[in-house]
DNA sequence: TCTGGGGTCCTAGGACCC
DNA sequence: TCTGGGGTCCTAGGACCC
């Protein structure tokens, strides 16, 4: 069997474990720069508040309703979700991290006499633990186990659980599951297949095998064989190496200073660089983009990126944000606010097989060891503690964060202050 | 005034090979 | 009027996930 444990409302959950008095009060969470609802509390929602609304044009409910508003805090989110994992560890020989709020858990070789009570013990202890809310769906497939969470957190048990154990509860659990809030079906399929006269889970399991892979392609078949019950998704207990690398930030105001955007395009690739070492790859190409705030219809648009083949694959900050900044040179245009800029890396390989070349000068060594002293400072004193000076001191870019909380279990100063 | 930031996989079609 | 039969690799675009 597989279990799908998912941390319920998880970043209004995190903040709420330090403010214990907002338990009750409808509490979101906006996305970086203070934009968009990325988290609600139960509360929040049942104000009819959206997903990903832009918080300006719901002001209104925010202030009649009396709504606690946070910025996004991804370090305390990612602290908090790491001992949520560590805490899951503990239940079943496998565990696979699918998000920062999700993992999937593989019951394998385990004699479970009462799935139930096993299910309620996870879900509570976890809650003890680490104060976060938790909904667990076990069955026979990933798919139905991800089915199984929702009708576990739809029906509100105490327990936090729901079992699909046998075929009569898998066709009860299909009978009214909407078609669109299944795992693989987004707004395009969800379309399609209503458009189909297909409109329940169920609906979709009786469907011809050939009509869905000609039509949804073998994602969809693979869909469609897990909702019958049969596993095509195995457990990935170890993540595999990213293939793609990127940071991206809107800006928190619009920017049209060459320099400034310079700062805040090679701050994206030293944090490239830092990615790429962590997982011990190099790479290969990169891509700059740039563009200006597609919603300000009355401002001169501007959109465009640049691939630069690196000469010799990299992961050297020094090396990486030299070739950030040329590529900003070639595609930057004066006269335009500027909202957004990323970096992407592509090309990934292992740091170990890098195919040099005889006529590139960089002393790969002397980088190597100079990023290997950079992180260890910079991973333990904090981020950018060591950085270039291209990055900048200015900060004129950085994000709006105007509610943010204090990070209560990674900032120094406030484990210090809690002990005392 | 204010609109997020990451990722993956699959397919079709074109260019090229013999 | 008639125009072979295999392959591979790459890319853009479209779907999806959190």
């Amino acid at each position: 069997m597989f279990g799908l444990a998912d941390c319920n409302n998880f970043y209004a959950s995190c903040e709420r474990v330090f403010r214990p008095e907002l338990n009750g009060r409808p509490v979101v969470v906006l996305s970086n720069n203070d934009g968009c609802i990325i988290a609600r509390s139960n509360e929040a929602k049942e104000l009819g508040i959206p997903m990903g609304a832009p918080v300006f044009k719901i002001r209104d409910i925010i202030e009649k309703n009396n709504v606690v508003v946070f910025s996004s805090n991804y370090a305390l989110y990612g602290d908090m979700s790491h001992r949520v994992m560590m805490c899951l560890q503990n239940f079943a020989p496998e565990v696979e991290v699918y998000s920062i709020d999700e993992a999937f858990l593989h019951f394998e070789g385990m004699q479970l006499i009462d799935l139930h009570e096993y299910a309620a013990k996870i879900t509570h202890t976890v809650k003890r633990n680490t104060g976060i809310p938790l909904s667990i769906g076990i069955a026979h497939t990933k798919t139905l186990a991800k089915v199984a969470n929702h009708l576990a957190k739809k029906s509100k048990v105490k327990s936090g659980a729901f079992i699909i154990a046998d075929e009569q509860q898998r066709i009860e659990a299909l009978k009214n599951f909407e078609i669109d809030k299944i795992w693989g079906v987004g707004r395009q399929y969800a379309k399609f297949l209503k458009n189909a006269g297909i409109n329940t889970a169920l609906d979709f399991t009786k469907c011809n095998r050939n009509w869905v892979k000609k039509n949804l392609t073998v994602m969809g078949l693979r869909m469609w064989e897990e909702l019958n019950g049969m596993p095509c998704h195995e457990i990935e207990p170890v993540p595999e190496n990213k293939k793609t690398i990127c940071t991206s930030r809107s800006f928190g105001n619009m920017l049209e200073n060459y320099q400034t955007v310079e700062e805040a395009v090679s701050t994206y690739a030293a944090r490239c660089g830092a990615k790429l070492r962590k997982q011990k790859s190099t790479a290969g190409v990169m891509l700059v983009f740039l563009h200006t705030n597609r919603f300000r219809e009355d401002l001169p648009q501007y959109c465009k990126n640049i691939v630069i083949e690196l000469p010799v694959p990299t992961n050297s900050t020094i090396e990486l944000v030299k070739y950030a900044k040329a590529g900003l040179k070639a595609i930057f245009k004066n006269g335009f606010k500027y909202k957004k800029a990323g970096i992407i890396v592509s090309e990934l390989a292992p740091q170990t097989a890098v195919q040099t070349n005889l006529f590139y000068e960089v002393d790969h060594q002397k980088h190597n060891n100079l990023m290997l002293v950079l992180d260890k400072l910079n991973n333990t004193y904090g981020r950018d503690t060591v950085r270039l000076g291209a990055q900048g001191y200015s900060k004129r870019w950085t994000l709006r964060q105007e509610q943010l909380s204090p990070c209560y279990t990674t900032s120094f100063e406030n484990i210090m202050t809690v002990k005392c």
